[in-house]
DNA sequence: AATGAATGAGCGTTCATTCAT
DNA sequence: TATGAATGAACGCTCATTCAT
């Protein structure tokens, strides 16, 4: 009989250990021993469950898509109105902010090591920006498609600036700006379109 | 003394023409090699003008920060309305989207080093900030903080997602939603105080 | 008792299944893993019946030095002349030319180990060579211990050609040829001793 | 200006000093840090020179070719009769011994891995082999390739034996035989031949 | 000023082997 | 008996950096 371990649920624990060391490092710039070092293994033990530090990189980002999703959709269930909404999502964006700046760190990397190598697709990636695309629209109830990516936008740009030191920037501030002037917009469309019609 | 402006102006080529090389791998993973055969010199000449890896890299951030700020006023001069200055911004971010995209890659990568390392604190990355903050102010006419930051932050998340490639996110519409935003933001704050005042 | 024989058993079969895995690959480049996976078995299985690489390797040699005397014993029985002895052996050659080749593999592999290492020396091994001696004068008939080591060499050459796709060598061909000139020089000692004595 | 090295020159040299190292360990077990020390330079040095060790290893066959063929015809140069001839080449072979047991072990481990990899296809190898013949040809004066081939097999027949350390096959005494067997074979063919005709 | 040869620590990865189950 | 998870030294190879020319 072998050592009872189940592989898979150990694999999982295992990759979302490296959060942290790939967003805090880069992917270049990370060593295996020093993941191994982080994950309390040995170097021979993570290639027994990852074939290579690229694998272990995409199925990194592919479980974090994952996770996040269901995270950020459980946020928002049951709240009203657009600004309360809005609200509460500015207040749970800047209570991870770490954890989002990490994220975008991840996803930079990602992107810039897709784009000069032989990385499969990141399809899982893909996917789930849509899914997030698909909770903002039932979550916040904002049909516009652009309206839905300058909120997407915006969260990118404001851990960018997070990211950046930038202390400035407060995030439940943005969002609340934000609040007001898709509320004055949304307004000021409906009366026209009210004085139009 | 003739012999010190080349070798500066020399220097000063040399840093340019790093700025793609660096933003395609990141600092990490660009070789010191890559960056002599993309000049078109011996890594020894490369170590002549630059005393290492580093100090390259933070040099070109200051480089490009420098740069950058020229371009961007020079861009925006004798604009009159806000709407207008904020189509021609979204144009000419449109126009170099790549490279702005390629600037993220820098910052983040730079910050995340930052981060972790023993830069020194990127002294001039954060002056250019503020003058950054200061043009914005200046040229589009724009008092509030809050605001500068916003439009700030949604430049950011732009290039973010671009640079993500998701194809869905259109500059220019969302700079033209942006200037909607603001118009009816600014409109319903001025009728909103008048009535008050 | 009856497991001893079971245990016993098993480990021959294993052996002899490693037989193409190192000759295909030779001593170093074969992992255990690979030999683990070709007899359908887990390395610590295979580790259970062998207590280590080297040991493996120099029993897969003991062992199929042991058969391969027999095999070639058994293939000379009863045969008349020397021409015909020759020609029998030579097509037992071309006929099992593969597993030669592969023999000639593993007994330069194991020289060279055992050149540079603290392999036990191989006595099995040079036991055998002496059987091989005794098998050639006893079948074929030859007392001159030169004569015998001449077509030793000479079978060992051939492989070592068609080892090499040297397709210009023909073993039954060169063993045709080994036979009329063995054939020519005996008449002709024989008359030279005769018209002496 | 770079440092005067005539980078040809000297990657020959460190190429020819590599001979015995592949030949005493064999491809696989001989490792890049150990040819490294043996050729007193670092490792780093070693790949400036050739690009990995898979290459190294082949280039190292291709000059060993062409050095061998050029030793092997000087030698024989001038020589009578064939008896002479070969009791020449004899004398020169086992003189050599140990560096044809070398060659026999490089070609060898070169076989096994050109079957079981993606080794450029040995051209020079082959071209070497032809050029062998050739030589065998013009220097001894025979014109059957059978004999030619059977002369060949036997060198490396013998090779074999003595890397396998068996003491009891001399070179000198088996081209005796040889030389012996052929005149024999030679004088009856032709006396069959006078008498037939 | 400019070159590229030289270094050796360190990279991603593999390996024979051990051992808890 | 049989498994396969675990180890860490060592592999082929690369890198930022130095230095003789």
């Amino acid at each position: 009989m072998p050592k009872i371990v189940d592989h898979d649920q150990y694999r999982k624990e295992l990759l979302s250990k490296c959060f942290d060391l790939f967003a805090q490092k880069g992917y270049s710039a990370i060593t295996m021993r020093q993941i191994a070092e982080g994950l309390n293994v040995s170097t021979g033990t993570l290639y027994h469950y990852f074939p290579s530090k690229q694998v272990l990189f995409e199925q990194l980002l592919e479980d974090v898509c994952e996770q996040d999703i269901l995270m950020a959709q459980a946020e928002l269930e049951g709240i009203q109105t657009l600004q309360e909404r809005l609200e509460i999502l500015g207040k749970f964006l800047a209570k991870n902010e770490d954890y989002y700046i990490k994220w975008i760190y991840l996803q930079v990397d990602f992107c810039q090591h897709q784009d000069s190598k032989d990385m499969q697709d990141g399809i899982a990636f893909k996917r789930t920006v849509q899914r997030y695309e698909q909770a903002i629209h039932d979550t916040l109830g904002i049909q516009d498609p652009v309206i839905i990516w300058f909120i997407f936008s915006l969260v990118d740009g404001l851990m960018v600036e997070r990211l950046m030191k930038n202390k400035a920037v407060s995030i439940t501030e943005q969002f609340s700006l934000l609040s007001k002037m898709l509320t004055a917009y949304l307004e000021k469309k409906l009366s026209n379109q009210t004085s139009n019609g």
